[in-house]
DNA sequence: TAAAAACTATCAATAAAACCTATAGTGAAA
DNA sequence: TTTCACTATAGGTTTTATTGATAGTTTTTA
């Protein structure tokens, strides 16, 4: 058994099938092949139920891939820990950031972190919270920002700040005149809303669970962002919630429709999570240093409250 | 990196000393010191200091060594999975056992165990508490049986019997007229006690502390068994405690100078131990079941009440 | 239903590696 | 100084991993 043995054999249960597992691998399909039926013949099993399309693992093959995982991410460690003890910041880091905070965080703390830790070479993706979780759970991403909690087993989560909601209203909504929004206020049948991660946090509403009020038979929201529901917003098909770090950046026009929450303010807690495994943590800790000073920068500037989280 | 590498690693870290490493390993030295020099140059650190004699660690030399202790142990627990999804128990084991255990708890399960599970290639050693906790570390040892607690960081306890000490007298002794013993008759200095691993439970009186009362000056005893003891005690060298499974094999003669200890009795718990990692466990509970029931056979057969474990 | 496409297994050849024997080098002990 | 105990290096051999070509199989397409 050897720890190639044991990448192939996950770039398999990965790809469900053969041939696309060895490009992945930088190897041909034959070599992909012997080496897995080497390892299936030490260990006297089949991994692979090839008999089905596309390829699927056999009951004994999702514990052998389980474990692989876990050698190959043992193994990973050693570079991590000549890496710490040389203080080397560096090497390739694969971070993903779901859509509703990519735009407004990014900027923020992208030129600080690259200028602080020049060696590490930062692969971002904007990726679904649904994509962030199998990516870290095959490797694929080191870490990623989303909102949280997740509650995933294998999935480790370190809060970054909490985003107070925003509200947006426009001259013809009934909520218009308010100075400060009350929770009770909310209607959820005439609130805008995008469809991904965007949960109130734990004790206030959860929005997840009624995720869409825009009706799919009317319309639906291609690539949701923002901007699409403020300028629906404005086209008074109802009010909408943005994200604090959002409302820093739209048009001075506009400013005079936001309205803020009283205390508790409703609000979207957003990590930084990573695989339990801990590869790379230092380059984790850096990022995670990083922006929670920007934000932190950011939030107070403009004399906001965070509210402190709610445990659980 | 390959996993034979790590373990070559580990090999020397052991051994301190390449040329011995190689042997333990099967090949031979120059095959191990190029491997060694080429896990470094990948690395790109020191792993072994090789200029102090014998050959240290270097500083992270020991991370390094610990995490390939992590990737082989995992790597091992493949052949585990397979072996449990196959109801498979079987392969070599390596049981360690301390010697005031062995010579009455091994006949008791041995001929049980080997015909329940034939397949297992049983390798018993009889060892000393701190080379059966070096050598579960090291790996050399899939299992042990030791006094308990031990509270070592990797490893784990699970008691298999609480056996209860008893008295021996003779008929000059001042306790030889009473019919149960109390833990306040004791007098630490008119006891003979083996040197190894015999402890009063939690709660009561810890012997180890206090470990000889026979002073080094007067004379020694080599390899303390209690046939020993009792020669010793029949000698009007004092009394002694005996674990109460020796006590069913002693002479007829002697069973008269047997007194048995009061409510609470003080035991000694006796543990099967082993690596934190939990290789073989398919093995290790096998053992367990088995050792549990003939000790509970054994004990309830002749009547003795076993004390419940304090919790701590 | 035949042809094409997509995919995995097998084979022989080659490149890479792990390993060996022999020996040189090195520091400590005699 | 010599010996001893050990590790490193060199060159050759064996083993293993990988490849390109191709056969076999199933699914998709025409």
């Amino acid at each position: 058994m050897t720890i190639t043995q044991l990448q192939y054999v996950l770039a398999v249960a990965e790809h469900q099938n053969f041939t696309l597992a060895a490009q992945k691998s930088f190897v041909t399909q034959p070599t992909l092949s012997m080496q897995i039926q080497k390892l299936e013949d030490e260990l006297e099993i089949q991994i692979f139920d090839r008999s089905k399309k596309p390829i699927q693992l056999t009951e004994i093959g999702k514990k052998i891939v389980d474990q692989a995982r876990n050698v190959v991410n043992e193994s990973g460690r050693m570079q991590d820990i000549v890496d710490q003890q040389k203080g080397f910041i560096g090497g390739e880091f694969k971070l993903g950031i779901i859509p509703t905070v990519m735009p407004t965080l990014l900027p923020m703390f992208l030129k600080t972190f690259i200028k602080k830790y020049p060696k590490v070479n930062l692969k971002i993706e904007e990726l679904s919270t649904e994509n962030i979780i199998q990516r870290l759970n095959e490797g694929h991403l080191d870490a990623a920002i989303a909102a949280t909690p997740l509650e995933h087993d294998h999935i480790k989560e370190r809060v970054l700040y909490y985003e107070p909601f925003v509200g947006y209203t426009t001259e013809t909504h009934r909520l218009y005149e308010k100075k400060e929004l009350k929770i009770e206020d909310l209607d959820i049948d005439d609130i805008l809303l995008l469809e991904d991660g965007h949960c109130f946090r734990d004790g206030v509403i959860n929005l997840c669970k009624t995720p869409k009020s825009i009706e799919e038979d009317h319309f639906q929201l291609e690539s949701g962002s923002f901007e699409t529901l403020i300028k629906l917003s404005n086209e008074n098909l109802g009010m909408t919630l943005l994200p604090y770090l959002h409302t820093l950046d739209i048009k001075e026009s506009e400013k005079k429709n936001l309205r803020h929450f009283e205390a508790p303010r409703p609000a979207r807690e957003v990590s930084l999570i990573f695989h339990k495994s801990e590869l790379k943590m230092q380059i984790i800790e850096a990022l995670r240093n990083v922006i929670m000073s920007v934000v932190r920068g950011a939030i107070t500037f403009h004399n906001v409250e965070i509210i402190s989280p709610v445990s659980k």
